[in-house]
RNA sequence: GCGCCUGUCGUCAAGUGGUUAAGACCUCGGAUUGUGGUUCCGAUAUGCAUGGGUUCGAAUCCCAUCAGGCGCCCCA
């Protein structure tokens, strides 16, 4: 026997079992999607290396060590390991900044980074997303949080946990990052040595170490003080205080963490994710925010944009499973040619059908009928010389023949 | 990149040093030559991730390698 070859770490094949759950994810994100304006975007699931360097960020480790990189004819290229580069790269590639604001875009697809494979974390993974253009006031943030609820909801998904936060605009944020920094000071060398790293690379992620040396060492109170301050400036805080109202007025539970930090650079003002606590570590379903300097870093117009991303997979981890449809009928027969003739006929009529290849004996058949199908349809020689079927109901055993002219529109009263 | 745990049939598993490696499900065949889902019978691992070692003897102990899981980090 010829060596048997395996999935690569970190993949996972979606079996048929599971697909009635992705499919209704898939149709839910069509529907719900659709109703708040927003277009489905399919975008390569390769693209330049620099558009993830220079949109998500060098200094998070999803460029630093998480990408799957090739060279091919001296270009660097890169398997996505998120969408929404790859998204504002395609809007501002095709001149989306014309069209009237807001421009909404939603997604679906895998992505890829290279980590250690765990629960709730695949190096291909599928995420759903939306991304929305041209909108700088908070209803923007407030739509999207909403959209992201209720389509939790449609899938029976009511009691995630909503949290959000502001990070303030560039100008607040480098202020805060540099009083962070100060008050650590003294501090440092009783950090940690993934806080070390922080400290000099995104001071913001220092605030939720798990560490409890550090945990203490942030629980000083002149330290506290910083960490719990509002660092964000007016404005920011106006963003903030009607992002709330408008949640507020709409129902929408939350609760702000100060500790919320979005591990990608690009993300200013608002930042949400939605957890749940069945999950395991990797707790959270969606994650999203406000990058309003991302399109301009990529090559075009000043434009303020909002968006979050799902993981499948969590979501579906989170959802009963979904019991494969049975077909409509199987087709019992010793003769193979007016089975497949019947068969097709019915298939035409739209019926899913099937019958069987192999020409088994009769009880074999009715047996394999009873698994896979809602009836049987039998087909013998009575029956084909009277142009008849005999229909059988496989959960009552109520057995009935019918007109084959009839068939399509009477089968299912049997 | 670091830590912990696990690897017996397609699947779930019993077995923890001593003759032919339980059982269940699935699959296939038969009992049943036009009526299934119930029942009964039968088939299916010369091998216990792989390679070494200890032993009279190893799925069981030891080592290495590989694979998987979980946690840290990070994120969806």
């Amino acid at each position: 026997m010829a060596k048997i070859l395996n999935v690569v770490k970190g993949t996972k094949d979606i079996l048929p079992q599971d697909m009635p759950m992705w499919h209704l994810l898939e149709k839910n994100a069509l529907d719900i999607f659709s109703k708040y304006g927003y277009k489905e975007i399919r975008t390569p699931i390769f693209e330049v290396t620099e558009l993830f360097a220079r949109g998500v960020g060098d200094t998070t480790d999803i460029v630093n060590k998480e990408m799957y990189t090739f060279e091919k004819s001296d270009r660097s290229l890169t398997l996505r390991p998120e969408n929404t580069a790859g998204v504002v790269r395609s809007y501002i590639e095709n001149g989306m900044s014309r069209l009237s604001p807001p421009v909404k875009l939603w997604y679906k697809g895998p992505m890829f980074r290279y980590e250690r494979p765990q629960a709730g974390r695949q190096r291909q993974f599928h995420q759903v997303g939306i991304e929305m253009f041209g909108i700088k006031e908070p209803t923007a943030d407030a739509e999207a949080i909403l959209l992201a609820v209720d389509y939790l909801k449609s899938l029976g998904l009511n009691d995630l946990e909503v949290e959000i936060n502001s990070l303030g605009c560039p100008e607040c944020r480098e202020a805060y990052k540099k009083r962070i920094k100060e008050v650590l000071k003294p501090e440092f060398d009783n950090l940690c040595d993934d806080c070390k790293n922080r400290y000099e690379k995104n001071p913001l992620r220092l605030l939720d170490c798990k560490v409890e040396s550090c945990k203490a060492i942030f629980e000083k109170p002149e330290i506290k003080a910083v960490i719990q301050s509002d660092f964000i400036c007016e404005e920011c805080a106006e963003h903030y205080s009607k992002l709330k109202t408008y949640l507020n007025e709409l129902g929408v539970k939350y609760i702000e963490n100060k500790l919320l930090v979005r591990g990608l650079d690009y993300y200013n003002r608002t930042v949400f994710e939605i957890k749940s606590n069945n999950l395991g570590s990797q707790n959270a379903v969606c994650g999203g925010g406000r990058y309003d300097s991302l399109v301009r870093n990529l090559g075009g117009d000043d434009t303020p944009a909002v968006g979050w991303a799902m993981g499948m997979e969590r979501l579906i981890s989170l959802i009963p499973t979904i019991e494969p449809q049975k077909i409509d009928a199987y087709i019992v027969s010793n003769s193979t040619i007016e089975a497949f003739k019947l068969a097709e006929t019915l298939r035409n009529e739209g019926l899913t059908v099937e019958f069987d290849m192999q020409n088994k004996k009769f009880t074999k058949q009715l047996e394999k009928a009873s698994k896979i199908a809602q009836y049987a349809f039998i087909l013998g020689e009575d029956e084909i010389k009277n142009n008849m079927v005999s229909v059988k109901n496989l959960s009552t055993s109520v057995q009935k023949a019918i007109d084959r002219k009839n068939l399509r529109s009477e089968f299912k009263n049997v």
